[in-house]
DNA sequence: TTGAAAGCGATACCAG
DNA sequence: CTGGTATCGCTTTCAA
């Protein structure tokens, strides 16, 4: 049915070992001879199977790329700036690159990673953060241990370092700092009562940005209880409309919010204006990770802007050994304080 | 190095045969037996080597999936969907699914296909619009042609039917009865001077939207030119607020604006307010496709929604053969007209 | 219920 | 520069 290998040979009139070689253009072979297999895969038109082709060479030219949440552009534009980069790569062989979804759920994390072990991919690449579980993270640094010195490049995106030699380079996010930041733009602005609306609480992620954020208020003497005015939630609109108006129930004389990503300060910002507050004439809002469309659906905004199609690209290149890892493999990539609005000091009670 | 089928063998001191059908759990073992080889298999931490599986078992675990930006939620919600139903399936051969992003280049999309078909993928499903370029079509089509024929299960998921009998199944979505309720809306409000945000020229989604939108405008004989208020431009918050100020420049007058998909509206409110003009108040904006964010983002945004997450997951179970094609292979996926706002008669100049 | 052995289709080493 | 061929790890008849 399908034309194989041997059957371009034989129309070639050349034997199956010199077809391989032509289709992988890393071996000398006579222009003449180049041509006349070419144009009998052509004729035939024969398609390599890859299964064969990768059980033969005993690698694939699979690349895994592991998201969080597929839904959240966050996630879309790393995954889609990794697979650009690798489909860059013309030539040769052309690798595959996948984008998997685990939804946040660390059994599909593992269930991913086994899959990619299985195909033998050429390389993964982890982005997001980490969920904070110890039992978790053994297993997964242990499936990346195992998928490394079977040849898989590992590298991790927007996720903290992991201990070990089997991972090839990582993208830290400084999220600390991010957080720190804006914590430190809204106290700069005299803003005494700031709430925080956090991620979920078992990821690394959050974890980082509150710590950023309570590094602030204590450099500013403001830190009081380690968890007041701080209100943890998935990374969605809901949860930030439900957030900010628990924030405002404990302490209604909040002059300033700081969301843990956009869609969650989107949603905070619509439980403001539901309660009459105007944003950011009654309370300034700033949030993490600037997403196309934020800007437009609240200028009142104030983020800091991660690189996250420059990171995702780069990402993809480290992952093809395309670029030279970073010194003592790890890089961390700092966002961009972009102040919007909020530049006005809070409004006297 | 890492531990093969024969290893597992020999520790659990059965044939090779015997592991492969532990494995696959397609063929009656003694519970003995299948104890002492799932123990040897553990014990080594055997994973089966699935370029190995693929070659001897002419068929593979993965399952591709075509969108045309990954950055924008449309299409993440629609393959986080599909491969979460995929991955539903567990038991037996735990399928692989994945998530290609063609970025909307029809080399790239073709280039996907031919990667899938060298893996022999087990089915592809292909979502959104499809370029309106007959070379092209015939190209995709004599490839879906090929993988079909190859044992490759084809779905297509808002993208519209081909002829042929390649495609195992087809959810279109009807882009002309949602353009034409949204004019009818605007219409029906007493809106006659509406302009229309088209997306890009050359796709399908494009013209089946504008068809609609002119259909509602003849049935009302408001129809005038047939190019009167339509302004092109890519699926983005830039293209929306140009398209708008555009339109706004061909005709100062008009009451109400037809968005493509959010993204563009929200660029186009963006731009209404930049002009002094108040959404809804001075100018109604209706857009196609509700994403999560939109509501919150333009409150005053009435849309027509799809079920994306529905169609998606859909897809996935079709993929699997999970479910029954349709009859006659195509199902339509209607959206429902979501009227947030903009009940309001037009201003009057 | 289990084992033996013949492929699956490409790669890469060894000759020539 | 080109050809022959052992080999990769698993699946799947065919027998026992």
């Amino acid at each position: 049915m399908t034309a194989t290998l041997a059957d371009v040979a034989a129309r070639a009139q050349v034997s199956p070992a010199t077809v391989s070689r032509v289709l992988n253009g890393n071996y000398p072979v006579a222009a003449a001879t180049r041509e006349r297999v070419l144009r009998a895969v052509d004729e035939l038109d024969y398609v390599l199977n890859g299964p064969a082709s990768s059980l033969a060479a005993a690698t694939s030219d699979l690349v895994g790329i592991l998201v969080n949440d597929i839904a959240d552009p966050f996630f879309g534009i790393m995954a889609g700036a990794a697979q650009a980069a690798i489909g860059e790569e013309r030539g040769a062989r052309e690798k595959l690159s996948v984008i998997c979804n685990t939804g946040g759920s660390p059994e599909r994390e593992l269930t991913y990673l086994t899959l990619l072990q299985r195909q033998r991919a050429a390389a993964v690449i982890v982005t997001g953060g980490a969920l904070e579980d110890s039992a978790h993270q053994a297993a997964v640094g242990a499936k990346l241990a195992r998928l490394a010195d079977a040849g898989t490049r590992i590298v991790l995106c927007g996720r903290p370092p992991v201990p070990g030699d089997s991972v090839t380079a990582t993208l830290a996010f400084d999220n600390r700092g991010g957080g720190r930041r804006l914590t430190e733009h809204l106290i700069g602005l005299g803003h005494r009562r700031i709430g925080y609306v956090a991620g979920p609480t078992e990821r690394t992620t959050t974890r980082h940005r509150l710590e950023g954020h309570r590094a602030a208020l204590e450099a500013a003497g403001l830190a009081r209880t380690l968890d007041a005015r701080v209100v943890h939630g998935s990374y969605d609109r809901r949860s930030g409309y439900d957030a900010a108006l628990e924030l405002l129930r404990q302490e209604p004389e909040l002059t300033a919010l700081v969301a843990a990503n956009d869609t969650v300060a989107l949603g905070a910002c619509a439980a403001l204006r539901d309660r009459g507050l105007s944003v950011p004439g009654d309370v300034s809002v700033a949030g993490f990770v600037d997403l196309p469309f934020s800007a437009d659906a609240v200028p009142a905004l104030t983020t800091v802007r991660l690189p996250l199609y420059e990171a995702g690209a780069r990402a993809g290149r480290l992952a093809l050994g395309l670029e030279p890892a970073p010194p003592g493999g790890i890089a961390t990539v700092h966002g961009e304080l972009m102040v919007r609005a909020s530049t006005a000091p809070p409004r006297t009670l």
